[in-house]
RNA sequence: GCCGCGUUGGUCAAGGGGUUAAGACGCCUCCCUUUCACGGAGGAAUCACGGGUUCGAAUCCCGUACGUGGUACCA
């Protein structure tokens, strides 16, 4: 029977959460439940320099938004916690002095400043970031340099020491990424990483491969700047836990913003979100916008997501969780990277407010006319508005230039576009118009066209050229559904009071 | 510098030895609509380059270029 699928998002607190990682998350998430496994969270605070306060709250605040439920983490409790590592701290020290002891790995005395004398000693041109590796540990204080007794002496007295993996030379490590297929390095190209830091905290490099151990994880999935690392993983698991025991690897492509790699900055620069949601950074209070505060739909924002580097080979583009779910597999997440295309992203979700009914849109779209000062009484009147101008609306709070004047008066009028044919004759048409409304008997769509029309012959106007002064007149501008809808909705005193008052400045 | 990974229209992408090289976004034209959308019909636009292998290469191989990542007691 094969083992039971298990996945793990792993974040670092450190802040707001970016395009790449919702979308590392979802593709955890939806293959975890492709295959009924679980979907867990494990919060990589190691670094303890770049503790950032809540920003793991965040975190959790963007998966609860995009409805990526975990199964298993620090707020949701499971059966393998603790799910933040520096709650793990005690467990990571006896594996990497099971390294020490079976000579994969050393402990190393030097202190930053030697470090850095090292790397400014050795650095070349052709070699302008010398590493600490096989060619120069040996000139290093570790414990492969030092005599044993001096090595226990050191120990004894509490000096400062990390732990460093001895990487082996000339070997080939290779794995099987489950995107890109059979990865090679050859390890006397890769340094000798730090294990465990001198605070005693592990390193990403150790407890990745410790708490994928006992976390159970069954497959990996990162981005892909860690494949130049990975060697240091698969050789962990082989002296650790052996190389059967591995998860499977994937790593995913990276998204790209237009200049490159996707930065925050490009949001500020090119006026797009790069983040779930907004994110204040504590420290220096700069905002940086999310996609939620933006006007997106967790629907859209998930599939959108999805779609950047995965495709399922038909022509279907718009994708509800379930299908995706559904649907999804590795194997068809492309390998290249992908430039992030803000249009495209506008794009899907106009598609969703499409697509979702008003009963759905409904609560989402009262809290943005009510953060926009409207009163909104009657429920059902908003839920007849939402159905005439949903399909105009690409971002959420385009409801509030598409509707807002269902429920706020216009005090101001676009007269301009009126103007050119505007006249005398027109105007007392206006008045007259008004004074037939306001004596209609049942007030609906067929009976105020029919005013309008029946008045516009009598007047010999054509009334195509009286549309647009009475839709400027009802909302202020050149926008909005059909006009007489409007009317209908707005209800006769209110239609009435708006041509009465929009005459006075026409 | 070295190492890894990648490269199909402007963008997302299908196609993986023989196709008129799908589709979508965006752009343009027209229809619908006397607002703006929605919807409909069209259009322009692509296999990074150079060598092979092959009867035949976008597809396989090798180079080059370009992009991107790594080269931390950060993840």
């Amino acid at each position: 029977m094969p083992k039971k699928v298990r996945v793990r998002f792993a974040p670092s607190p450190t802040g707001g959460l970016h395009l790449g990682g919702v979308r590392t998350v979802l593709y955890n998430y939806l293959f975890a439940k492709h295959h009924g496994g679980d979907f867990i969270v494990r919060i990589e605070d190691t670094d303890q320099t770049r503790f950032v306060p809540g920003a793991e709250q965040y975190i959790f605040d963007c998966l609860q938004w995009c409805g990526l439920i975990p199964d298993e983490s620090p707020v949701h409790g499971g059966a393998y916690g603790p799910y933040r590592q520096s709650e793990r701290k005690e467990i990571y020290r006896q594996f990497a002095e099971q390294l020490v002891k079976n000579e994969n790995a050393y402990y190393a005395f030097d202190t930053p400043e030697e470090l850095e004398q090292m790397r400014n000693n050795f650095k070349t041109e052709q070699n302008p970031s010398p590493q600490y590796d096989i060619h120069v540990r040996e000139k290093m204080k570790n414990s492969l340099t030092l005599a044993a007794d001096e090595v226990q002496k050191l120990l004894a007295d509490g000096a400062r020491h990390v732990i460093r993996i001895k990487m082996p030379q000339g070997e080939t490590v290779s794995f099987t990424d489950m995107i890109r297929g059979e990865i090679s390095n050859e390890t006397s190209l890769v340094d000798d990483k730090v294990l465990l830091k001198a605070d005693g905290m592990p390193t990403y490099h150790l407890a990745v491969v410790v708490d994928d151990y006992l976390m159970k994880i069954t497959h990996a999935f990162r981005g892909e700047e860690w494949l130049p690392s990975a060697p240091v993983h698969v050789l962990l698991w082989k002296y650790l836990f052996g190389l059967e025991n591995m998860p499977q690897w994937a790593h995913l492509p990276l998204i790209l913003g237009p200049g490159g790699k996707l930065s925050k900055r490009d949001g500020a620069k090119y006026g797009f979100p790069v983040f779930a949601m907004n994110w204040t950074d504590p420290k220096t209070n700069e905002l940086t916008e999310g996609f939620r505060e933006k006007g997106f739909l967790p629907e859209a924002f998930v599939n959108l997501l999805a779609l950047l580097g995965w495709n399922e080979g038909t022509e279907q583009e718009l994708y509800t969780k379930e299908e995706l779910i559904q649907k999804f597999s590795i194997d068809r997440v492309h390998k290249g990277g992908a430039k992030f295309d803000y249009e495209k992203a506008k794009w899907f979700n106009h598609e969703w407010i499409k697509k979702l009914t008003v009963d759905s849109l409904q609560l989402t779209v009262k809290e943005i006319l009510i953060a926009k000062g409207m009163e909104i009484s009657d429920d059902a009147v908003l839920t007849k508005v939402i159905g005439l101008v949903k399909d105009r609306c690409t971002l959420l709070p385009d409801f509030y230039e598409q509707a807002g004047f269902f429920f706020q008066t216009p005090t101001q009028w676009d007269v301009d576009a009126a103007k050119p044919k505007w006249n005398e004759d027109k105007k007392k048409f206006f008045e007259e118009f008004a004074l037939k409304l306001a004596g209609i008997g049942n007030w609906e769509l067929g009976e105020l066209e029919n005013v309008f029309k029946i008045l516009a012959t009598e007047k010999n106007i054509k009334p195509g050229e009286l549309q647009l002064p009475l839709r400027i007149m009802l909302v202020g501008g050149k926008f909005g559904p059909p006009v007489f809808q409007i009317a209908e909705i707005l209800g006769q005193s209110e239609t009435v009071f708006r041509i009465n008052k929009a005459l006075e400045v026409f």
